[in-house]
DNA sequence: AATAAAATTTAGACAAAACTAAAATTAAAA
DNA sequence: TTTTAATTTTAGTTTTGTCTAAATTTTATT
């Protein structure tokens, strides 16, 4: 199956952001796509028509096993575009987006293929993001409970095991998400609670209970 | 200035006709394009406008000095991706065109000049064709079919053609490809047929319609 | 020179992907 | 439980690039 770039970029957003929330809506899509609701509802109705996306009006949306594999597609192409990018041409690491973004959109498993081999068949791209293989396998990463970070290292949002929506909630308070860097600076023996910046920004405390149930993996 | 992907496939098309007739004509540009008069009118409205053509109505077009550095523009970058797809990600030399008819349309000048330096900064791409530098200068080279070169002198292949299926399958056979070193050992005055050496190893007889297809050069 | 043929352009329509404004539905607050 | 607010969808429009069919202009032929 071949999708326009337009839907292409569409599946990626869907895609990212079910994986933080399950169903996701349209307001938040539109946001995600920096586009308008009614936008956002035409494309879910070409999407559900190509049998991509779990969808009923005004209930939420999500791509079902289709829709995911065309998601992960995407992504492949983007970080090995991204790992081309850096690791070939040089370019600064936060520099790369936009041209793959554009590149990611050029369709040919054998182009996709070869590039994967000329680079080495990399896991991981220069973000430290997985690079899913051509299966859509997405490679594991050694990952740790924050409560067992050393300090000052450098980190990045993998999961998190306690997916309550009072744990959501709390989360997004903080403005941790999965992918969020985080930097442990300090523990308070009192309590277990950690002092950590969030996203090289503001600085704040969180509960050690809290602390157990965020995972994250190497920046690299 | 940028242009959309199907501005740039116009302008090239324009480019490549108006090089061999001086003066364009819209069915020629139709059929180039595998698309409907009435189309190219549409654009070439769209290209007046942006003051690339010189166009009268019913008069025919060629494009004007800002049009050609365009065109050279799309020409270099396209170029540059068939070194890369052939050098770098080992496609047959057959195959990278429909690929980097693509890859020609991202619009990144830090980009295309980097992956020139990452490439060498080649002056000829692996169908022998010049690749404009980024003001658009071509190099020129002197070049001669192989059915006028004396014997004994060791020639580079620099460009071929015929670039019809059958005489690839034909060059392949001999492995002959741009940038092949040859020898011509001897002429057969009964049909014109020359004698080769090929690679500096074997020697074998190509017929003298072949010869005249294979365009050479000094070997620097 | 008049007419037929070929080439070219115009007029009007369509599909994709976006938009605005208004209507419909769901969720929240009084 | 109404009423209000927020969210989502529909209806209708716009832009880009394409198309068909008809009209116009140029070229070729009697």
């Amino acid at each position: 199956m071949n999708f326009t770039t337009s839907e292409e970029n569409y599946i990626k957003g869907i895609f990212h952001l079910q994986q933080e929330n399950g169903l996701v809506n349209t307001n938040a899509l539109a946001a995600e796509m920096q586009t308008r609701p009614a936008s956002v509802t035409d494309m879910l109705k070409k999407l559900k028509e190509k049998k991509l996306l779990q969808y009923e009006k005004y209930k939420g949306f999500k791509l079902n096993e289709a829709g995911k594999k065309a998601a992960l597609d995407v992504v492949r192409k983007h970080r090995l575009w991204e790992f081309f990018l850096v690791e070939k041409l040089k370019f600064d690491w936060d520099k790369v987006h936009p041209i793959a973004e554009e590149l990611e959109h050029i369709n040919s498993v054998e182009l996709i293929q070869r590039l994967d081999n000329f680079l080495g068949n990399p896991s991981f791209d220069p973000h430290g993001d997985p690079i899913p293989d051509k299966n859509g396998k997405i490679p594991v990463i050694k990952q740790q409970s924050l409560s067992e970070i050393p300090f000052k290292k450098n980190v990045t949002v993998s999961s998190v095991s306690n997916q309550t929506a009072q744990m959501l909630d709390m989360l997004k308070h903080y403005k941790i998400a999965i992918g969020t860097q985080l930097t442990v600076l300090k523990k308070f023996e009192f309590d277990g609670s950690l002092e950590i910046k969030v996203s090289k920004q503001n600085a704040c405390i969180i509960s050690e209970q809290v602390a157990k149930n965020v995972f994250v993996h190497d920046i690299q």
